[in-house]
DNA sequence: CCATATTACGGTTTGCGTAAGAATC
DNA sequence: GATTCTTACGCAAACCGTAATATGG
């Protein structure tokens, strides 16, 4: 048994089961994967994929268990370079951060501004999706870590860091009648239509639950995946918006103004999310603590390996 | 990289930095593991190993973190092999406990007549030790799970599970005054020289525990490493013995009375102990539900997945 | 001087790629 | 007939063992 075995069956199942793509992917032929595939087989006694004929057609069984142990195993991997690299040299290397448009565009700014002016060495690159999307990069290791309002609490493979807790608030084009309520309250907002987000993003869950919780019906005439969509048909009067209180800044968003809407919307909560049982460098430690303050290397370390050692009878 | 390298800086620090022990060990030539553990060290760009001159003498800041992540991923094979082993025979295999002398004399015998009628093609073996001891073998991988009432829960490489509480007995020879004590008490007990087991076992510290807060002290004129001996030192009428209740069965130790502690000492708990993120056959699931008919598989399985994934802010 | 690790070298094994063959859609 | 996996074969690299060399107690 080797490391190359548990590459080859990890990227078959990646590329659906097809073992001609996999060698492609990984810069070898097919025949050569499809032959240490049935090596690896005969040597654990067990097929790991379901063939009809010469295809493969399912993972079999133990194959599960044998696919969850070998990713294990090449995460692992990774994590051996991790700390070679990091005592390399420990500030020159990689990050990659997985997130969704508002975290990018609205929070992360200053933190990679300042992050990248601690460690000008490391290459920092962001990649953007929706949460599941961006969950999915961490957990099959194309990311280091995620940012995200949603889903990851949902990756039982990730472990999810609550960050900090943000509300809503109301933006709607200077002079709208909205802007000069006071207090603001759920039933002045049902009475103009409204954009706001897509569902399944950024606390969009929050926004409707109030509105159901009060009897009220909501007009949303327009969904977004992000606040600048958002802001751009509020700015076309197509209706006031409810979008994250920071993608809000008043010197930037000429003609709009804004209603701080916290007190009529449950708060969400922007979680970080780690593969469990990475291995994280030293400026990875360093990026989350500048991102949330209050997750120092102490309790990151803390949150990685507790596991629940005592159970009750 | 491969697996080989791994398994070799494993041994090198399991022969404490002894090369060519370890290459004993793993039946394979010194330079071999040499120059092994040179070309990871070199992919890796890190000293796993500091040297003076020739010699090997610690291990380095890295190769500890090298060392942690190459002892997960060798449990991993492992685990791979179970895998294999469980899906080509699920009721051939075999199962390594360890344990200490007062489970495996006084507790396991019926459970492991239990399960070699219902396995048995298993082979079952118990390996016999002090509690860091059995620890140690679960944690190396030489056995597959310890039962001892001590120690397990400071292993944090284990996962700890409570199995049953007990509690601990007089015993002395018939026609002994103390067997004639209706409360018995702890003035009664201290009463009397006693015989005992030796600190760091079998609850001895409830026992310490108990005549401390009383104010009392026992005169304690023998310590032993398990009842038997306690038991055989009683009949001599060295003095009475305080022993685990299990330890006890009036049809066997004749000559001998008992009389229950249990309201005297703080109970103990014996706890069972598994390599966490190991991989268990069925057959191992159904031995640990034998002796702890709590610890099902599901109960297990949730144990040693548990994991914390969700902290508070 | 003995124990131990590294370097050097040759043989075997293993893994990989090309080419041909078989099976399925 | 096109795609996809398996078998066959030859080459190259990696691995391992023996022998020789260097280093420290």
């Amino acid at each position: 048994m080797n490391l190359q075995q548990l590459r080859y069956i990890n990227e078959v199942v990646r590329q659906g089961l097809n073992v001609s793509a996999a060698a492609e992917a990984l810069f070898t032929s097919q025949p050569g994967v499809s032959k240490q595939i049935r090596q690896l087989e005969d040597e654990l006694g067990v097929e790991i994929f379901a063939r009809q004929g010469k295809r493969l057609v399912e993972v079999t069984e133990p194959g599960r268990e044998v696919l969850a142990i070998a990713a294990r195993m090449l995460g692992d991997l990774d994590n051996l370079r991790q700390v070679g690299a990091e005592f390399s040299n420990e500030s020159v290397g990689k990050l990659s951060i997985a997130t969704t448009h508002t975290q990018a565009c609205y929070v992360l700014p200053k933190v990679v501004h300042a992050f990248i002016e601690r460690y000008p060495q490391v290459g920092l690159s962001l990649q953007q999706g929706n949460p599941p999307q961006v969950c999915e990069l961490v957990r099959s290791g194309r990311a280091d870590l995620v940012i995200a309002t949603e889903s990851v609490a949902d990756y039982p493979e990730l472990l999810s860091l609550p960050c900090y807790e943000w509300n809503h608030c109301i933006i709607a084009p200077l002079g709208h009648p909205v802007l000069d309520t006071a207090p603001l309250s759920l039933n002045e907002i049902a009475r103009w239509p409204i954009v706001t987000y897509d569902s399944a993003f950024t606390g969009r869950n929050q926004i409707n639950r109030a509105f159901q919780s009060h009897g009220l019906e909501a007009r949303v005439v327009l969904t977004a995946l992000d606040a600048d969509v958002i802001k751009t048909y509020v700015r076309m009067e197509l209706g006031i918006g409810i979008v994250a209180r920071m993608a809000y800044d008043p010197t930037l968003d000429i003609g709009l103004g804004m209603l701080d809407a916290g007190h009529l919307f449950d708060s969400s909560v922007t979680h970080l999310g780690l593969r469990r049982n990475a291995w994280l460098r030293s400026y990875t430690y360093d990026f989350i603590e500048l991102f949330a303050p209050h997750l120092t290397r102490r309790v990151i370390d803390r949150a990685l390996k507790a596991d629940g050692s005592e159970y009750a009878i």
